[in-house]
DNA sequence: CAGTGAGCGAGCTTCCGCTTGACTT
């Protein structure tokens, strides 16, 4: 048994720290905390001055054990955990639960995980920092109080299993209000100009340059009014400008920049980077992956500056510390960085090396120079008109860290691409145009949040931690308020006109998609009846202010300013007014609008939050005896924006259009889209029918063509075992044993194979590995 | 996968922030 030792939150930084510090030292982990509040009776005692009741969760009572074990024959416990707000009560917590005296424990801290830092630790103890963890439990209780006063008000006035917090009912409110900003928004179009000119360069070569009227035409007449002035008028260059400009590097990476990049270069969602991040930290090769800090330490910066010098000479090296912007940043931990410079890559999966090398380009880059870039301006003028056009260029003259690394923006508006070189010119140079065009363009709405677009609105507005960003957004998927979604689009059309150069101009009217938008975060009907009632009953609990409020108060309680008591009872006394009152006094809330009566039968249209979901009802006001008729509103459809127009069509569905081979065919819309259904058996309908027109000999074409395509796709059925089939399918022929899915091999007629021989692959089949879809575990 | 939706009412749900495994296919 060790003399010595050492606690730590994570147990893989526990193994490097164990190396530091010699044989006289056992470092161990707490795996986070390791006692929370009881569940039962809100597990805080209000009337006690809202003292807390701390209970061992079932799966950390074996680490609990543990860690007694340990610690009960050593000399000294050194509680080594972070140094913040929850690292602080994370030691207190330890010396509670595993009964440690005050002479006992040594409090140490280290903001980076070297052997200097680690053995200065050593030398300098202090105590609990006691302050730290009032605020610490201030900050829980409250949560608790908020989550467990407030969810049950949804269950009974709205539907069990609803939460409410201070966290994730903003994240919801956010992803709301963009929602109904979409919704209310007004596209405008108008048209955008642009001009190819021919001219020659300074080395007698022919070039195009292509330059944008510096502002938009309204509509059709002005911009054909416009080309025909074009038409023969001369162009000339009115001016030139070139200004040098410089770029400088994005700080290294916090988990909320790092999702977002992963998001915006990989494509993975914040929960698969955490994933991988937490990979590749386990095994070394990165610091940890859940900071809020941009610092990098000494040691790093030496290593950084070294590799640079190396790969890329000392011109391209600037060391450089970057500062957080975020005042509630708790900065426990670096930035996260490789462990090892001068590894560019890793060994492992073909994501974890992705990520890798993502975090490996942004920490160097952040120690790269500035890049250096002439931007040119060229304006021309049009001779008998006072518009403009303007053509940019940028050269880049030094290109510094853009050699490894280019942070991407949010901006999916492609129309401003890449400017490029630009041929040089002379002031009152003429040009001649080949090709002027003037396209219809609308104006866009917001765009929906993105998972990453998510975490970077709530880390600007101090809401949640980078160990809850991912979790959260898990939440509110879980809890049915938000999912994630492709939407398909709309065709829209859309005019170009253009001027050629033999002084022709032409009109054609193009499509374009729409709104569509792919893994974006939609809310459901449930998150709009939520957010508002949870806007008009706890408008505080709700405003993007109330977190750094908070933040400010439990700032004061850790310097010792405020008792927590004062703090908690300021806010809790009239919250809970709020809760009894709201419980009391409000109806159920099930988001009805009352949407007008169909004209045929004058019932009345309505919709409404049900049971199972927003549905349609029609009741006929007139004889309360009857029954309404009830439809499910459509994936795309909201409560508070469909028509009754949309809302009648619904009735229409399921149709019986008649029968075929003795059976009736019905049209109706499933969650995969319109279907043909017939004995029992389903048949998509494509997009060139409408299900609300479609006739029997339509749908017998469908249902036919699918036997057909059916009939076509197999290729052999063994008779002796009619689960052993060779089909036809979307990569060629394969085997089909049971529901497994075999390759066949290449080199042979698929006919050819017998059954012996296809038992046999069946049995020594090893699926793909990596394309294959996860399932998921509930 | 696809249609449902009454009403009675036991016993349950829920928060945020620290950390990783232990389940099965």
């Amino acid at each position: 048994m060790s003399k010595n030792v050492v606690i730590v939150e994570s147990p893989a930084k526990a193994n490097t720290i164990e190396k530091f510090l010699g044989k006289d030292f056992l470092v161990t982990s707490s795996y986070g905390h390791i006692r929370d509040l009881e569940k039962k009776n809100m597990g805080i005692d209000i009337k006690d001055n809202f003292s807390p009741r701390y209970i061992v969760p079932e799966n950390k009572k074996s680490v609990v054990t543990e860690l007694k074990k340990l610690t009960k024959k050593a000399e000294t416990v050194w509680l080594a955990t972070d140094e913040d707000r929850e690292g602080e009560a994370i030691s207190w917590h330890l010396k509670e639960a595993l009964k440690l005296s005050d002479e006992k424990i040594k409090r140490i801290v280290f903001d980076e995980i070297t052997k200097t830092a680690i053995l200065n630790a050593v030398e300098n103890p202090r105590g609990i920092d006691y302050n730290l963890v009032e605020a610490q439990q201030s900050r829980r209780i409250l949560d608790r109080l908020v989550g467990f006063e407030v969810s049950p008000i949804l269950w009974r006035k709205i539907k069990p299993n609803l939460s409410a917090g201070r966290v994730q009912s903003v994240a919801v409110r956010l992803i709301v209000e963009r929602e109904r900003e979409i919704d209310e928004f007004k596209s405008i179009s108008r048209f955008k100009v642009t001009a190819v000119f021919d001219c020659v360069d300074c080395d007698g070569k022919n070039v195009k340059i292509k330059a944008d009227l510096n502002r938009f035409l309204s509509n059709s007449e002005e911009a054909e009014k416009f080309l025909i002035h074009c038409k023969d008028a001369e162009f000339l260059v009115a001016s030139l400008e070139k200004k040098p400009v410089k770029k400088s590097p994005a700080p290294p990476f916090t988990t909320s920049t790092l999702q977002q990049e992963a998001s915006r270069k990989l494509r993975y969602s914040v929960a698969r980077t955490m994933l991988i991040a937490q990979k590749l930290y386990e095994a070394g090769k990165i610091t940890y992956m859940r900071t809020d800090s941009v610092n990098l330490a000494e040691q790093a910066l030496d290593a950084a500056e070294k590799q640079i010098v190396n790969e890329y000479g000392k011109k391209y090296s600037h060391r450089q510390t970057y500062k957080t912007k975020s005042q509630l940043a708790q900065e426990a931990h670096e930035a996260i960085r490789p462990t090892d410079f001068s590894k560019e890559s890793v060994t492992g999966s073909r994501e974890e090396n992705a990520l890798y090398e993502l975090i490996w380009k942004r920490a160097i880059a952040s120690q790269m120079s500035d890049a250096e870039i002439e931007r040119t301006t060229v304006k021309i003028n049009v001779s008998n008109s006072d518009e403009i056009f303007v053509a940019k260029g940028e050269v880049i003259k030094f290109d510094g860290f853009l050699k490894v690394y280019l942070e991407s923006t949010d901006e999916e508006n492609g129309e401003n691409g890449e400017e490029g070189l630009l041929p040089e010119l002379k002031e009152n140079q003429k040009l001649k145009y080949d090709l002027i065009t003037a396209t219809q363009r609308f104006t866009r709405p917001p765009a929906r949040y993105t998972e990453a677009a998510l975490v970077k609105k709530l880390e600007e507005l101090g809401i949640g931690r980078p160990s809850t960003y991912a979790p959260t957004i898990s939440t509110i998927q879980k809890r049915g308020y938000v999912h994630k979604d492709e939407r398909m689009g709309k065709e829209r059309e859309y005019e170009i006109l253009s001027l050629t150069s033999d002084k022709k101009i032409d009109q054609e009217t193009k499509t374009e998609i729409t709104g569509a938008d792919k893994g974006k975060l939609i809310p459901e009907d449930m998150a709009m009846l939520v957010t508002d009632f949870l806007m008009e009953h706890f408008p505080r609990i709700m405003d993007y202010k109330f977190t750094a409020h908070i933040e400010e108060e439990l700032d004061e309680i850790a310097r010792g300013g405020i008792d927590r008591k004062v703090m908690l009872d300021e806010f809790y006394f009239p919250f809970k007014e709020k809760v009894d009152h709201t419980i009391e006094n409000t109806e159920r809330v099930s988001g009805e609008r009352i949407l007008g009566k169909d004209p045929k039968t004058g019932h009345q249209v309505s919709v409404r939050m049900a049971r199972f979901g927003p549905v349609a009802q029609l009741t006929n006001l007139n004889d309360e005896e009857s029954k309404p008729q009830y439809a499910g509103l459509r994936r795309e459809q909201k409560l508070e924006t469909i028509t009754l127009e949309e809302a009648l069509d619904l009735f229409k569905l399921p149709r019986n259009v008649g029968e075929y081979e003795n059976e009736e065919v019905v049209i109706a819309i499933g969650r995969f889209g319109p279907y043909v259904r017939h004995k029992g058996k389903f048949y998509s309908l494509k997009k060139e029918y409408d299900p609300y027109t479609v006739n029997i000999d339509e749908a017998i074409e469908v249902i036919e063509a699918k036997r057909k395509a059916d009939a076509e796709k197999t290729i052999k059925v063994f008779d002796e075992n009619p689960d052993y089939k060779i089909l036809n399918g979307r990569w060629g022929p394969y085997l089909k044993a049971g529901k497994k899915n075999v390759r066949l091999p290449k080199d042979r007629e698929p006919e050819s194979f017998t059954l012996e021989e296809c038992i046999e692959l069946a049995e020594n089949y090893v699926p793909n590995k990596g394309r294959s879809k996860k399932k998921k575990t509930k």
